[in-house]
DNA sequence: CCCATAAGTCAACATATGTTTACTTGCGGG
DNA sequence: CCCGCAAGTAAACATATGTTGACTTATGGG
């Protein structure tokens, strides 16, 4: 029924490759994983069927189980891959620089951005070991986020400001999922400009760069 | 099998009546509120199953159809309760105490207070109406806040402060979720002492008192 | 050119879950 | 005291969903 025929798409437009080889294994797991963050993020995991996913990604369901081995399993790779595209986008970040970045990232209407990398880190499966990995790669994020703003694991203030670390934290992945989940106006709709702004301040007054 | 016979708790701790009259349609509609509140402030509504609702709050399952038509039904009279509750706690709270209220009752111990709450409001079923009323109560309380520091719908130059009263909302928010659902440490396990500074830090960064 | 094998599809299954229907129980007014 | 009716219970049902195993098809080395 209406068979949708391979129809080379003529690449004329897209600037990337677009042309799906018709059988690769790599390519396939790269677009299950990428479908699956956005359904997870958006509408979290318990919510989100593997037949979503599948037909996202335009595969069968069946390869979910094959290369992810189930629904949990392709989970925590989402999570796994947020922390590596995390500590990439925020590593070489210098210190002062954070909020424009946060606030770049957080806006991109590109819906593959960091927004949904940052949405996700708040979805649970209930499952022990993917919160042990969310765990892991929001404590990793915020001692980075912490140590570029003077913070030394065993000096005695220095809690101080690991705490003030997660709270800003925890600032953006609320502010993303209010934002491109629940899409509340007008914050949802403000731009990158709008918001650089109001970040620096909140950045800036709950972690105030090393010396000055 | 261990029948677990209706065993009159004899009164002694509790200061609230605790009594519970064996038969008490408002009672048990109030015991599935606040059950179903926890579960889907904490768990998400999709993780969340109405026999679990239902065996929190010690009652049958068909009881939720019965009084709320569907979980749906039992979900948006959560966030309306919430908005209540949102509208009371925070409702009279002086422009100049709004980071310490906010920190009290974000870091209250007691499962029940406004942490719960808060994360409830992030959580969502899919459906229209509940994410309507969700919106309404989301836009309520940052018009609240946002009117405590100057902000008055028509004015030019006012539409920032709404908008900075919706991240401090997001911040809360995002905040309530990483210390309760998540349990990220040390967030999690910090004081109400340890927050409060913080807390007004951001919330005087984002939200300057009207004059100064 | 061929075919072994990896890549992908299809259909079935077991189970969990929201909801309904018929039934039971205890409370309170007459 | 007693019975009608509201409050509560139990079991069954339909469906959605994760997973599996048998089957099909393209691909690329020999």
């Amino acid at each position: 029924m209406t068979a949708e025929p391979p129809v080379p798409p003529s690449s004329d437009t897209a600037g990337e490759p677009a042309q799906r080889r018709r059988r690769d294994a790599a390519e396939t797991r790269q677009l299950l994983l990428d479908a699956a963050r956005q359904r997870f993020a958006r509408d979290g995991y318990a919510a989100t069927t593997v037949r979503d996913i599948a037909d996202d990604a335009g595969v069968n369901v069946a390869l979910i189980s094959r290369y992810f081995t189930s629904k949990e399993g392709l989970f925590e790779a989402c999570l796994r891959a947020a922390g590596d595209e995390l500590r990439r986008t925020t590593g070489q970040t210098p210190a002062d620089r954070v909020p424009e970045t946060i606030a770049r990232h957080i806006a991109d209407p590109a819906a593959a951005g960091l927004s949904s990398q940052l949405s996700l880190l708040l979805r649970s499966s209930g499952d022990a070991g993917a919160d042990e990995i969310r765990r892991g790669v929001l404590v990793r994020s915020s001692e980075q986020l912490a140590a570029a703003r003077g913070w030394r694991p065993g000096e005695p203030g220095s809690d101080q400001i690991l705490l003030r670390a997660q709270m800003a934290l925890a600032a953006g992945i609320g502010l993303a999922v209010l934002r491109s989940s629940i899409r509340l106006e007008p914050l949802s709709s403000a731009t990158e400009q709008d918001l650089v702004g109001p970040l620096r301040d909140l950045v800036d007054a709950l972690l105030p760069p090393p010396e000055s």
